[in-house]
RNA sequence: GGAGGGGUGCCGGAGUGGACAAUCGGAGCAGACUGUAAAUCUGCCGCCUUAAGGCUGCGUAGGUUCAAAUCCUACCCCCUCCA
């Protein structure tokens, strides 16, 4: 019976690494859930797995769009349930990896995301009414169409009321009745890494020194050079952002360094926002201690009993 | 030795008699999430308490005052300049 492995937790935490080595003892296929790693030329960063890792273990969805095309977590979930089929297909076991928990959860839970792709001038045009009038009074208008969205949504949070009003324009229909789910056909076992904060955040300063250490200037730079600006989404990631300031005189290198680190720990905490630790669903580990067996075990049992 | 400047919460840094548990920023903690989400947004952040409330508190020790982070005295420490 097919099924599905997902390998989440916090970034650093050794992901890549252990689904790299599940995939190897149960014959298995890596989807990268990872909303960053998904785009060419942004390799350090992003912490990609390497090429020599790639060639050991077949990975989905990197390097598939260019840091200036335009993606969305619909076409993202649209993708990996394609992969995911193909690997069923094949009887390999699909195990989905990544970090980003929207991502992670569109696919698990099996969001049925509004087929509305994003309207730019639409955007920009409230955008501008926020600025003269307030979030508050975008906030009023979506309160008056959808009351059930407006009770999910924060009044000072304008990039979210701007999207339900989208959907709404798009559509004609109430965006709060069009948040539905479908969870998929198949078992899915979800495998959480964790450890203690203060370890993991020490595994975080030490990846970005490497990360600086292997050229993460040189690898902005050259994004630069192509013609990819710092105001793209894919360049504004962790990283990214701070080395592109730096590149532009605004701040030194250590002090770019020290906000990288800063940053990726506050990213590591929102992460947790995503994946709790009391979430029953997940089954944690903690990479402090020998991790292996005993995840090999849980991984064997969920086979046996999905057939 | 002399002259000046300064010591505030985890850090930086406001405040110069009452509205100060102390603006603000950083760090940290908790959370929301159907927009390229590594985005966007919310709350907490001296101690006790679910809260109301209470307690301790602005280098140290005294003092003035109804009232002190703010004024006075002494002491300790740091920085700059002169010797």
């Amino acid at each position: 019976m097919n099924c599905l492995i997902a390998v989440i937790g916090p970034t650093a935490v050794g992901k890549s690494k252990l689904a790299i080595r599940l995939a190897q003892d149960f014959n298995g296929e890596i989807i990268n859930a990872d909303s960053r790693q998904i785009y060419r030329f942004m390799d350090i960063g992003t912490a990609k797995p390497s090429k020599a890792d790639r060639s050991i273990v077949t990975h989905h969805l990197i390097d598939i769009i260019d840091p200036d095309e335009p993606f969305s977590l619909a076409l993202h979930k649209d993708l990996a349930e394609k992969v995911i089929a193909d690997v069923h297909q094949r009887g390999k076991l699909p195990i989905l990896v990544g970090g980003s928990g929207l991502y992670i959860w569109s696919i698990v839970e099996g969001w049925l995301i509004p087929a509305v792709p994003p309207d730019i001038d639409f955007r920009q045009r409230l955008e501008q009414k926020a600025k003269e009038k307030g979030a508050s009074a975008l906030f009023e208008e979506l309160r008056k169409i959808d009351p059930v969205a407006s009770t999910r949504i924060m009044p000072t949070n304008l990039r979210r009321i701007i999207r339900a009003l989208e959907i709404h324009q798009a559509t004609g229909k109430l965006p709060s009745q069009l948040w539905h789910k479908q969870p998929p056909s198949f078992p899915v076992l979800l495998i959480g890494l964790t450890t203690d904060r203060q370890a993991l955040y020490t595994m975080i300063d030490a990846r970005v020194d490497e990360m600086i250490a292997s050229g993460l200037v040189n690898e902005v730079t050259e994004l630069i050079y192509r013609g990819y600006n710092l105001v793209l989404p894919s360049m504004s990631g962790i990283g990214y952002r701070q080395i592109g300031l730096f590149l532009q005189g605004k701040i030194a290198l250590p002090q770019a360094v020290q906000q990288i680190k800063y940053e990726t720990h506050q990213f590591a905490r929102r992460q947790y926002a995503w994946f709790h630790l009391k979430d029953t669903r997940i089954n944690w580990f903690d990479v402090y201690g020998n991790i292996q067996e005993p995840i090999n075990s849980l991984v064997e049992t969920f086979l046996n009993q999905t057939g």
